[in-house]
DNA sequence: ACATTAAGTGATT
DNA sequence: AATCACTTAATGT
């Protein structure tokens, strides 16, 4: 994928002069791109694959916030690059994911300067605050089976595929539940035919 | 065939 | 819902 499929969404100057400023980079699975702490040079606008963003608590363990899929910036980039904040989230290509790396500086001359910039960062940020505030919902109001679920739509949607591949620990860490409470939790969901099980990977059925 | 890793189960808190 | 201890099943070498 490349920026031509920008077109629509900038004018030609902003894609001239993000030709020009912005640094080409392509990671493989599983490569951090940003960790706890790490202070921000770049703005990263997604290309292709998915980044999964998730918060880390003192002890290690992970929760995961959300997913940026192509076409999209992490917002949380944004609000902590302009003040050379440490990050508070932990950044992680989900599959190998190509990026745009923008300068902090150029963020806000073309703040001022490219409305359709403007615009795109105002609908990342609501974007993801939205989400943010769905995720807050489920950790406050709702069970770990409806959590469980939602998890599974997500990833589903953000891979593109019914096929998910992962392991009953790994959804865990995700979710900050334990690997057993995962596995009981998915088998309820067989027996209620809503998916199938197979050693590392589960397919979601049209019922979920 | 054996070791390793994922998943299933029951009991306990 | 989490943790522990243990079993069973699938997969890699």
């Amino acid at each position: 994928m490349s920026l031509e499929s920008f077109n629509s969404i900038f004018e030609k100057e902003l894609l001239e002069e993000m030709k020009v400023h912005g640094k080409f980079m392509s990671l493989k699975q599983g490569d951090i791109i940003l960790d706890v702490d790490e202070t921000i040079r770049i703005i990263p606008v997604i290309l292709s694959g998915t980044v999964k963003v998730s918060r880390v608590d003192e002890h290690g363990n992970e929760l995961l916030l959300y997913y940026v899929s192509p076409h999209e910036s992490c917002a949380m980039t944004f609000t902590c690059c302009m003040q050379q904040v440490g990050s508070e989230i932990r950044a992680v290509a989900e599959d190998d994911v190509e990026l745009l790396g923008i300068p902090t500086e150029r963020m806000e001359q073309w703040m001022r300067v490219y409305p359709t910039w403007n615009s795109f960062v105002m609908k990342t940020i609501r974007a993801r605050f939205n989400e943010l505030l769905k995720t807050i919902d489920q950790i406050a109001f709702q069970k770990l089976d409806e959590r469980l679920i939602h998890y599974l739509k997500d990833k589903s949607a953000a891979t593109n595929t019914t096929l998910i591949n992962l392991s009953h620990s790994k959804i865990a860490i995700d979710l900050a539940s334990s690997r057993e409470v995962i596995s009981r939790l998915l088998k309820k969901l067989e027996q209620d035919k809503k998916v199938i099980l197979y050693r590392n990977q589960i397919k979601l059925l049209r019922e979920l």
